[in-house]
DNA sequence: TCAATTAGGTACCCGAAAGTAACCATATGG
DNA sequence: CCATATGGTTACTTTCGGGTACCTAATTGA
């Protein structure tokens, strides 16, 4: 039997599984969801709260999937009302950084990329006055 | 006239633009697409040979995302045959650090994330048989 | 003359992502 | 008795991201 040969990941072939986990991080909720839980664990009503607009559906799906990639823990305790707390894992706080920086950079940019919209938008528009008839 | 009082832009609010910039950035291809991009500008063939799997269209429509954003700069030369050329902007090259590490993150996560989902389907395949009927 | 390259544009279609609404159970407060 | 809160699940619907296929138009090579 020939020996296996293990290739590093590369998110550029196509075939390369590791672009999967680039799409669920590229999920809506997600970057926010990881950013909410980046202090302490959380309940499910505090990180719902947090996230503004999210369905409650939304954010069990969007938990859940963080959980099963092992971003996540989940802890349900046994209690009335029931309490369930999310926290970041070892890998999630590993990645925490990046999302954060993320979102950061978001907020940050939106003027220069509002800005950018404007001015291509309106290029766009000249051109096709040109183009089609003014 | 009241004056205007200015809030800095917070993603976790419902109405705030800045998740616009934070679903394009999650969208399929444009972290790879900045990532291509990293070092020198690139021809539109060069970027779509890097990014396995691409097709031309979804290529054009990332791009012209990317640029309408001001994240990279087109420049079209009148050459016969044409010629356009792919550089990131100031802004885009801002950002790269951060979608460079995620991509890295990704692949170098990979192995982590799919021995989770394995032991997270196994737990829930357990589960289902617990209650369902075994 | 035919094919391939350059860099696109457009029409059409599908499936996944996301949203809405309803329902469940348990418990507390009025 | 009804509303609230806890933390969900399920069904249904809609939106749209992303894909294939086919078109342009100019130029080069076989």
């Amino acid at each position: 039997m020939a020996k296996k040969i293990v290739l590093p990941p590369d998110a550029f072939l196509d075939v390369c599984p590791s672009r999967n986990v680039l799409a669920r991080v590229g999920q809506k909720w997600t970057v926010l969801a990881m950013v909410a839980l980046h202090a302490e664990p959380m309940r499910f009503g505090d990180v719902k709260r947090r996230l503004q607009g999210v369905s409650q559906k939304m954010l069990t799906q969007t938990l859940r999937a963080m959980e099963r990639d092992g971003l996540v823990e989940r802890r349900l305790y046994d209690e009335r009302p029931l309490r369930a707390e999310y926290a970041l894992s070892p890998l999630g706080r590993a990645l925490l950084p990046l999302v954060a920086a993320l979102k950061s950079w978001a907020e940050e940019s939106l003027p220069a990329v509002e800005a950018s919209n404007r001015a291509y938008d309106r290029k766009l528009a000249r051109k096709h006055a040109r183009v089609h008839g003014l």
